[in-house]
DNA sequence: CTGAAAGCGCTAACAG
DNA sequence: CTGTTAGCGCTTTCAG
């Protein structure tokens, strides 16, 4: 293994010289430094992780925490953990995968050992138990999602609550008065998670300024729940003519229930899904949506980590605002 | 923060008494082990991460490297990533997450800092450019699937052209004589991906031993896709009774292009799915299919490599054989 | 602008 | 069965 003294003796300096110029810490002649960098190149020096760490207090490594839970959708926390690796990359730092079954337990040993010097925390719920741990915690941590209380914390997500009002402002827009919001599966409500709950907020704020009847129906992720959500929805709301999917596993198999119960989209039904652009594109209706974009929530909650790192004063809450799509899911009212 | 010496102090031995007792590396007497144990949970005390790895060579972190490219299907890499970090925590070990994106660079730059002890790479191609990096490097690694040349590597995967040959027999088993294989995107196949054209050369092979014509089809990854292909199939393959689909994102709309052609399933035509069990599972009409076990693959790899840690031999390739599950998407030939 | 030297906290000989 | 001690490779005062 080459070591930094390998180096400085290959350049003519000492280990420090060579230490400083890798950190920039302090200003270095601009020819020792290319003779540094030569001498580092030729000999393939890689300073040690763990010396590095032990020396500095610092590791250069990010915990992120992904869920396992039912109801979330693979593809949203993939994207997410993705663009955090990515993210964290750009910053000369490595990410740590840790899951939520670890939970407390896990975050206290990466964060005492020293493993990392920083916390992502996907999937918070609204009472989750491991927020006065994070608070108590002398890392920096940033959380994707906000809490019921998310003071001394630092949160962001996309504002989910903006979200369910824009799919209705949309509705309202195109003249329909009877909207409905088929949403995450029920277990997804029972344990509190706060994204849900705000999409519900935000609907039935939206439809009772608008002054539409509305209702809120969580549905299972399957097809089968699709196609009893819709049997109902038109039972028991004749006049129902919009919706509002925020529930990815659903938004195909629904769209099809409703036509194959004779009604069209959106010629008399409009739908509108809180999703992902790449899904709301492959639909066989494109769908008209509000983007859950993953990969920038990931980018943004790195950067607000790294402000952390380096003494920045970072908001309590980040709250991204909601970008609509006009596709070819929704219509004006009585175009059938 | 409280280190080791504080342990030791406060137990009433020395340092490397206390090491020994964490590492178990020699023998300690019953009651000095209570008495270290009893102070380190008083005191609340962690190993440095950073400080053991310097001092003992051995960071205790594995990588794993996740592909990002289009073909894969998102939740059998996650869930894929998920049992290898449960696995690693078993072993006491850590994982660190480096995208496919990072490329040789990412494996040199881990394993010449010795941030990591070993690694896991997924999605390796034929002649996967890595390769000769990995065969070179010091730390042990485990693929997941199997280039050209597994010689001085260790490679484990599921059997994928046992997979391919399973479900060629049981189609024909029921009687079939006409079958054809829906498979993974063209650029699955330009690529070089092996366990696509395992899949296939199984197909082939089975089919031929039991004297069935066969063909074999690339699809993309979109309702539309499967759409067209099976229109093609029934056009050009009129005498076609069982298909077989390797390809995650096609199956419902594979089946329901079919049946809205006129054809029950499996009345008219068997299928038969290489997929997650749980996919089968939530079909419409349940799919009788090979499953690919991604959780017991990830388990597999993590003993693969620490096994290889711990300097004990291991087999070049491990090749899961494949399970066939009879659900409701096949029967005997004619039964429509 | 550069060097010398003192640790960072832990492990693993070596010694008993 | 336990203690002493010499590093592991790097960063960062302190000194110049």
């Amino acid at each position: 293994m080459v070591k930094i003294t390998d180096v400085a003796r290959h350049a003519g300096v000492s280990p420090s010289t060579v230490s400083y110029a890798l950190s920039g810490k302090r200003s270095i002649s601009r020819e020792t430094r290319q003779r540094i960098e030569a001498s580092i190149r030729e000999l393939g020096y890689r300073p040690h992780a763990g010396a590095r760490a032990l020396a500095s207090s610092r590791s250069n490594v990010v915990a992120l925490v992904v869920p396992l839970r039912t109801g979330m959708h693979v593809p949203v926390v993939t994207q997410f953990a993705v663009s955090v690796v990515t993210g964290a990359r750009g910053h000369d730092h490595d990410v740590l995968l840790l899951t939520q079954e670890e939970g407390e337990d896990g975050l206290r040993r990466v964060a005492d050992s020293a493993l990392v010097d920083a916390l992502i925390v996907m999937d918070v719920q609204l009472h989750d138990p491991r927020l006065p741990l994070l608070r108590s915690l002398a890392l920096p941590s940033v959380l994707i999602g906000f809490p019921a209380e998310p003071a001394g914390l630092t949160c962001i997500d996309l504002d989910f609550r903006a979200a369910g009002e824009a799919c209705v402002e949309q509705l309202a827009l195109l003249g329909h008065r009877c909207v409905a919001l088929v949403g995450s599966p029920p277990e997804v409500y029972v344990r509190q998670t706060g994204f849900a709950r705000r999409v519900a907020r935000g609907f039935t704020a939206a439809a009772d300024r608008h002054g539409l009847a509305s209702s809120i129906h969580p549905c299972e992720a399957s097809g089968a729940a699709a196609r009893r959500t819709a049997e109902r929805l038109l039972r028991e709301h004749p006049a129902l003519t919009g919706v509002v999917v925020h529930n990815e596993a659903v938004l195909e198999p629904l769209v099809d229930a409703f036509e194959q119960l004779g009604l069209s989209v959106p010629g008399d039904l409009s739908v509108v899904a809180i999703c992902p652009d790449k899904l709301a594109e492959a639909a066989r209706t494109p769908l008209t949506s509000v983007a859950i974009p993953s990969a920038e929530v990931g980018a943004r909650a790195v950067e607000l980590l790294m402000a952390k790192l380096s003494g920045a004063p970072v908001p309590v809450s980040t709250l991204l605002p909601p970008r609509l799509t006009v596709r070819a899911s929704t219509g004006p009212r009585g175009t059938g």
